[in-house]
Formats: structure tokens, C-alpha cells, sequence
DNA sequence: TATGATGGAAGTGGATCCAAAAGACCGACC
DNA sequence: GGTCGGTCTTTTGGATCCACTTCCATCATA
């Protein structure tokens, strides 16, 4: 029983928590997911974890099959590549709003998180796979959020925001971490954002986000063409 | 008390039902939500409604305050310009993938979509505001949705329709409709983009349809911006 | 031995009950 | 006469209860 992180209404606190364990890949993708089994963990009823799940639900997080409950939605390979698609689009137009809107202050923040970024990485290639820990992971977010910021449209970051919600965090992490080579160019992706940013040419970051997003995407289709780790069989 | 539907869910109807209240304008914008007043509507009791409100409010269609209910959400004008360029975004990659993707019969759809809202056009011009007409509103829907088909991408039609479902239908209507000039410019600028599509021109097509959306974000946004019909004070 | 029926266990979905919060109303007091 | 305080009403939010569906295991029978 995790302790209430007492901010707002409850149900949302609650949603929230669920989400997060099916993020960090606790409650792992395929899984059956028991309402009472839930509430007895977060000390509440059934009621309000109810209302969460249909919260998610339309969130497109898990599937709620009538009388049989909820599972943590299990997308498909091809399923993956198309929202990677729109992402791809919806961050290259965050990207391109971005150049002619970025502070200084968020350039120098989008560089420091690519520093961050290129240390774990050289100390993964040393140490073999520190696979996706939680640093570079929210260092990963952080470049990504940081642009989404400097486009200055908040609808444009709840729909990115939205896509990446359906997808359980941990997996991306794994994939993309998985791969020395991809990590690499990850990273050069990154600097040649940072680059066109920093020139002020739209056009340009627009289009390295994209093909970056794109890249990262195919990755990790790939990876669920052949899941099976963190995924629930039952 | 409207007859149930019967398919799948319960509770996905009753969110259904009251989504199409919201957007046929019977539910104005800015009016609170009475649980017990839609359970009686629905003939159930409050549970159902409840979790359907959850859905609605993940949906970004309602605000729920805490201890205080929902309201129907009210758009301010400058989230409205926002959404629309996110769409106009979405809607131009749909734009694009469909240029090859297509078919003949689509195209023809496309064309008979079109060609209902000019007989509209031109009747309504005589009688004077035939405003917002069912018909009018359902052919535009079908144009858009037909070129999001052809785009064959289920997640990108699915972000589009998100953000459709996210401002009550009959204000995007009666805003659209009350102005002549737009009502030819919208006419026109489908027919630019069943040409660019006709010509599987994929850079015409999306900067058409681009276009197109942008402009009629712009009319929409002036249109909150000197709202007072349809929204509900008190 | 394989197969189909039957009974029970588990779990969801809807209804109802109760407590707590917010708003309205009303009167007293300054 | 205006404002503060208290009570009463309305409405939400969580808990509990019950009915119905689904799944599983056991058992009888061909």
C-alpha cells in the first residue's frame, strides 16, 4: 500500500499510480488487471479504482473486455509504427514552432540532458548493458518535453503526451537501450536537433525530429515483432 | 428517457449519449452535468453515469471539479487556434499518405461529398442561413474522414477524431455556416484537395489540406472569441 | 479415454447507502 | 442596512451489497 500523494481528487491519484506501475513494467503488458486486487493494494474500494480503469481505458491504455475485465493493452507491431508515425509528425511540428520560439536558457538545458544522455551511454558500453535505467530514461523525456515547451502550444504536447502514454515506458527504455548502435545515434540525433535549434532553421529541425522520432519508432516495432520479455503470457 | 442502443458496454453508451447531447448543442457549453438528472435521463442509476463522466473528462470534452461536478467545457479562443493547428498538422499527413494510397472510388466519394455541400451552399444563399444544417455538417465530416480511410493509418485518424470530439460539433457548425464568403472558401479548397489527390500529388495535398484547416480554425477562434449563443452563464 | 454436462468459485457491473463537502438561505448582530 | 455566522439542502464521492456472467474443475457417460 503505497502512500497517498494527497493532490486533488482521489480517483485521479489513483489512475495515476496505475499508470505508473504499468509504465515502470510492475504490472507487465498482457496482464489481467483485478479490481479488487488493485483497491486492496491502495486501500480503497473497488468504486473509484473502477472509474480509473475506465480512465485509462479511454486513455487507450488498457482494454476492458465486458465481465472479464481489464488487461494492459498489448499493441501490436504495425500498431506501434503507425502512432510512431503521427508522433513523428506532431514532434517535428513542435520542433519546427520550437526554432523560433527556444530561450537560451532551454538550449542549454536540451544540451545538458544530451550530456547526460552520452555519459550513461559510455559507461553502459563499458559495464554492458545498464539496460534503460531510470536516469537516462527521464533524461530522454526531458529533451523531448523541453522542445515541446518551447513550441508553446499545450495542445500539441497533451496529444504527444497522449501517444506516449500508450505505450508502457519501460519497453521503449529496454529497446532503445538495448542497442549500442542505436544509442549512438540517439545521441547524434539529439545534437543535430540542438544544432538546428540553436541556427533558428525551422525547416531543418523539423525534419531531423522527425526522421529521429521515425528511427526511434522503427526500433521499437522491431522490438515488439519479437516480444516476449516483459510481456504476459496467460 | 432514449432507448438503449444495445451494443457492447453499458457504460460506453451512456458516454455516448451524453457526448452526442454535448455535441448537438442540447447540453450547452459551460453547463453543469447533474449525475442524478442524466441517470434519471438514462433511466439507471448514478454509477454508470459516473464512470461515463470519467471517460468524457479523459476525453478533455468535460471538467469535473472536485465535491462541485461537471461542466461542459468551454474552449478559449486561443486553445481553439492551438488545436486547430495541431489538426491542421495530423490532417495534412493524412492529406499526404493518402495521395498514394487513394482509390478511384474514394475519389468519387470525395466529389459527391463536396458536391452535396455546394448544392447546400447555393440553396442556402437564396433562403438565407439554412444554418449548420445535419446534412451540411455530416457531408464535411464524411469529406475528412474519407481522406483519414484513404490514409489507411488508424492511429492518426483516431488523434484527429480526438480532437473533433473535443469541441462540441454544433458551435464548429454555426460557425462555419454563418459565413457565406467561408462557406464558398471551404467549397473551394475541397476542391483543391480531391484535385491534388486525383493528381496523387502528396506535397499538394498536404499543404492544401493544411491550409484549408488553418483557415477554418481561424473563423472558429473568432467565433469563441465573440461567443455568447449556445454557451450557457449562470 | 475422450467428451459433454453440471456445480461452484471468482470477478465484474449496477444499485443503494452513507458521509462529507459546497452552496443557499436565513437570522442575528454590529 | 450590511455583514457575519450558523443551519439546511443539494450534490458529489466512497463503500457496500447483490445479481449475473464467465471460467474452471469435477464427474458421469459414451
Amino acid at each position: 500500500m503505497t502512500p497517498q500523494t494527497d493532490e486533488g481528487p482521489l480517483v485521479d491519484d489513483i489512475a495515476a499510480r496505475i499508470r505508473a506501475r504499468i509504465m515502470n513494467g510492475e504490472l507487465a503488458i498482457g496482464k489481467p488487471l483485478r479490481q479488487a486486487a488493485l483497491a486492496a493494494e491502495f486501500g480503497v474500494s473497488r468504486t473509484p479504482v473502477r472509474e480509473a480503469l475506465r480512465q485509462l481505458q479511454s486513455g487507450g491504455l488498457i482494454e476492458v473486455q465486458p465481465n472479464r475485465g481489464a488487461v494492459v493493452r498489448v499493441p501490436t507491431p504495425w500498431e506501434v509504427r503507425q502512432a510512431y508515425e503521427v508522433r513523428a509528425e506532431l514532434e517535428g511540428l513542435a520542433a519546427r514552432r520550437a526554432a523560433s520560439r527556444i530561450t537560451g536558457r532551454q538550449l542549454t538545458a536540451l544540451r545538458e540532458h544530451n550530456a547526460v544522455l552520452r555519459e550513461a551511454a559510455e559507461r553502459a558500453a563499458g559495464e554492458e548493458a545498464a539496460a534503460g535505467s531510470p536516469a537516462t530514461t527521464a533524461a530522454n523525456d526531458c529533451f523531448h518535453t523541453v522542445v515541446c515547451e518551447a513550441a508553446d502550444n499545450p495542445w500539441l504536447s497533451r496529444m504527444i503526451d497522449r501517444i506516449n502514454e500508450s505505450f508502457p515506458r519501460n519497453v521503449s527504455s529496454l529497446a532503445l537501450a538495448g542497442d549500442e548502435r542505436h544509442r549512438q545515434l540517439n545521441i547524434r540525433q539529439h545534437e543535430l536537433i540542438v544544432e538546428a535549434l540553436t541556427a533558428r532553421d525551422a525547416d531543418r529541425a523539423q525534419e531531423v525530429m522527425r526522421d529521429h522520432v521515425i528511427s526511434s519508432g522503427e526500433l521499437l516495432t522491431a522490438w515488439y515483432e519479437r516480444r516476449s520479455q516483459t510481456v504476459f503470457h496467460g
